[in-house]
Formats: C-alpha cells, sequence, structure tokens
DNA sequence: TGTTCAATGTCGCAA
DNA sequence: TTGCGACGTTGAACA
C-alpha cells in the first residue's frame, strides 16, 4: 500500500463525470491497484476513487501542467469499464509504502438472518398457539421469509426485517395476495417484523391489515440459549 | 489526519456486533476524530469505522495486553449512540500526522436531476404532441416526477429512474391511483422513463398498463444545446 | 458468472 | 431534525 499526502486535482469520467479541484488530501494506493482519494473529514467514502481490478499509470506532466506545479499524473484505468480517474499531483508532504499482507477479514454478528432464525425458534412471539411451518416458504415471486399457523387454523405469513420500511410493507402485500388463493392456506394473515419499523410503514401495513411486531433482538437472543458467544 | 500503520486487532459493537482479528493495517484518524481502517485491498469500505460525530481516547493496554503485545488501546465512542470501536494497537510501522485543511468538495454532472430535466426539455420523446405541464408536480403523498398532456388532453404522469426497478413501478402506482381520482387530470396514464429498466420491473408495468420508456442520456445530452460543459 | 437483496450502508435534499 | 430516495453504491448469498 502505497500512502501519499499532497496537493492534487482529479477528474473522474464514467457513470458520471466529476471533478475534483486543487487541494491538499490523501492518496491511497492499495496492492491491487485501486485508488482512494480522502479529505480529512466526512465519513468513511473516498472523495473521488477507483475499485480494483484497474491499473494506474504514472506520467509526466505536460509543460504547461509543470508550470502550474503538476509534480506528476496518475490516471487510472478500469479494466473492465471505460470509467477512468485521472489525478494532477503537485508538492507531495508525505509518501510512503508498506507491505500489509493479506486480511484475514471481519466476524459479523447480528444481522437479518440472524433475527428471522430467532423468530422461528420462539414463534410464539406472535402469540400462544402458533406452529412453524417453514422459514423461506418458497412463492412464485419470491420466498417468504416465515409461514405459521396460529390457533384458529389461519396461516400467517411473516416478513422479518432489520428496519422495517415502506418497501417491506409493499413486499409482504405482494405475497398475501398470492398466498390468498391458495385454498390450503385460507385465510392467510400478515405480520410484519422489525426490530424497528418507520412510522409510514405502520401506517400502511395498518391500512392494509397487516400486523406489526416489534423485535427486542437483545431479548431473543437472551432468551435463546442456543445462541452462545462468537468471540 | 493522523496516518497510522500497524498491527491491530479490533471490535465493534453498534447496530451489529463484528470483531477484526490481529493484523496490519492501516489506521486513518481524521480531524473530525472517525477512524477508518483499511486492509491492503477490497474496495472503498474500511474493514472497520467510526463515524462523526465520535471521540477517541488513547488509553494504556492492561498487563494482560501488554503481555500480548499491545501497544495502546484505542477507544472511539460516538456522541449520540451506543456506537463503539475498541483498537488494541500492536507494533507501529509508521506514524504521521497532517494537516489537510478544509477540502473544496466534489463538483458533480450526470444524475437523475439531470435526466429529469432534459426529458422535461425533450417531452416530444413521450411521443409527439405532448406538453409539458410541470416538474414536481405535488400530491399528497409527494411530488411525481413530470406531469404532461397528451394530444388528446389526457394526463401523464411520468416517474423518472436512472435505474428502473420494481419500486419505482410501485411508486408510480402509487401515484396513479391518486391522480386518477381528479376528474380534472382524467384520463391520466403513467409512463415509466429510465437509463435502464430491469426486466422485473418491465413485467410489472406492462402488467398495470404502464409504458416503458428507455432513455439514451447521451443523445439527450448531446440534443440539448443548454447543456454546455461544466468543467 | 449474473442477479437479487441487505447494509454499522452514506449522501444529499426538502419539509 | 427527520424523512425519503439515489448511489460511480458495496458486499454477500444464491441460481
Amino acid at each position: 500500500m502505497q500512502i501519499v499526502v499532497a496537493q492534487c486535482a482529479a477528474w473522474y469520467t464514467g457513470r458520471l463525470t466529476a471533478h475534483l479541484p486543487r487541494a491538499t488530501r490523501l492518496l491511497l494506493v492499495k496492492a491491487d491497484g485501486s485508488v482512494l482519494l480522502h479529505s480529512d473529514g466526512g465519513s468513511y467514502k473516498p472523495l473521488n476513487w477507483m475499485s480494483p481490478p484497474c491499473l494506474r499509470t504514472v506520467g509526466e506532466p505536460s509543460d504547461e501542467q509543470r508550470a502550474q506545479g503538476v509534480t506528476a499524473v496518475w490516471t487510472v484505468q478500469h479494466r473492465k469499464s471505460d470509467d477512468r480517474l485521472v489525478i494532477e499531483v503537485y508538492d507531495v508532504m508525505h509518501s510512503s509504502t508498506h507491505d500489509l499482507g493479506q486480511d484475514p477479514g471481519l466476524v459479523k454478528d447480528g444481522v437479518e438472518a440472524h433475527l428471522q432464525a430467532l423468530l422461528a425458534e420462539q414463534i410464539d412471539l406472535l402469540g400462544p398457539g402458533h406452529t412453524l411451518v417453514r422459514r423461506e416458504y418458497p412463492t412464485a415471486i419470491g420466498p417468504v421469509d416465515l409461514l405459521a399457523r396460529d390457533p384458529s387454523g389461519g396461516t400467517v405469513a411473516i416478513e422479518v426485517k432489520r428496519r422495517g420500511d415502506i418497501d417491506g410493507v409493499e413486499q409482504l402485500t405482494r405475497y398475501l395476495d398470492l398466498l390468498g388463493r391458495d385454498p390450503h392456506l385460507t385465510p392467510v394473515r400478515g405480520v410484519f417484523a422489525a426490530q424497528e419499523i418507520k412510522r409510514q410503514a405502520r401506517v400502511l401495513a395498518t391500512d392494509r391489515n397487516i400486523d406489526c411486531l416489534l423485535l427486542d433482538y437483545e431479548a431473543m437472543r437472551g432468551a435463546d440459549d442456543s445462541s452462545s458467544r462468537l468471540f
């Protein structure tokens, strides 16, 4: 990895056209040739970048560029598209190269799949007497997250999200339309289950007679004895 | 901006729980206190990070940590949530600090707003005899991108997307339901316009009698004489 | 390899 | 501040 701190200006052309005026920034060149331009603020997203696979070539400035103070011109060309990033490098305040080696990568815990698994195990959170039919119940337009039966023998289709948004309600509505036509399943009821449900999603769900179920991840995880610490 | 290359291990708790095993990485501390952990590959997304506003405190390792080779422990705590990133720093290969100053920021060109503006100017792409009523036509559930009249006096509601997905069709459907109730506008027809339309979106649109219009951005831009180069 | 869907998404705009 | 949609989204799972 090459680390450079320098004044620079950049031009990107590809999905869009964008320009970065001259300023002091951090330029990173990773081992795979990808390049990131970072400012001293903002979030983790660079001001500009080129994703791998790509090739960086370092060229000499033109006479005009040299007169402006440009010391090098980097051209970073994507290998599979015509995306291109051109960087004019001016005064270099720092430059160093380091061998970082392979990274073991991130270990995650606590995503939507886990919520779905926990609710499948604790299906009575829907109310006493519910039983699980199956997870990922297949339909023509995609799998329903959870399918259950309520105590009266009716079917319950459950959409599980970490954050319940209006899109999720639309999705569940399409499933309900479809499942409601199957005489083996009717009557079919919908439950929209999420750690957090947006106001508009709740309004839309209520309007469509879909129940909302707020999931407490920590509590569900605590109730689940098989869910021991991963690290 | 502080630039550190060092062996490190990290733990994140917040929306999820994640761990990064010991390895050599680039650690960036920006002026606002935010921290990025980058490996020597992948895309622009760091392996782990903390977004501003946050506070980084540098602490001494415990005896046990010191025995393992830890030279410092960084705790990065978000100011508004309980998101926290803890980093054990081992051998430091490089460390330097630089003042980058304020960044003038990115200048963009070519996004959805531009597509919408171009189609507004070239509304006869819908067919001869169409006239624009207005852009961002307001309704109770949000603004319709473009509203036009066709030669027979009927209304056309147009949803403009860069990439036409099923969500956009759902959105347009909601607008059409609403607009269709206004006697001043009926009959109302829908047009789904995008640079690229996904197969499923096209199927859904056709099923709902919504026309699809594929937009050629370069051609539209070429036809527009006011659209000179910005830089 | 291509498609679909979630994301510690992030970012920008408008109400 | 919050809501909402786009993004050069990125990333992972699955067909």
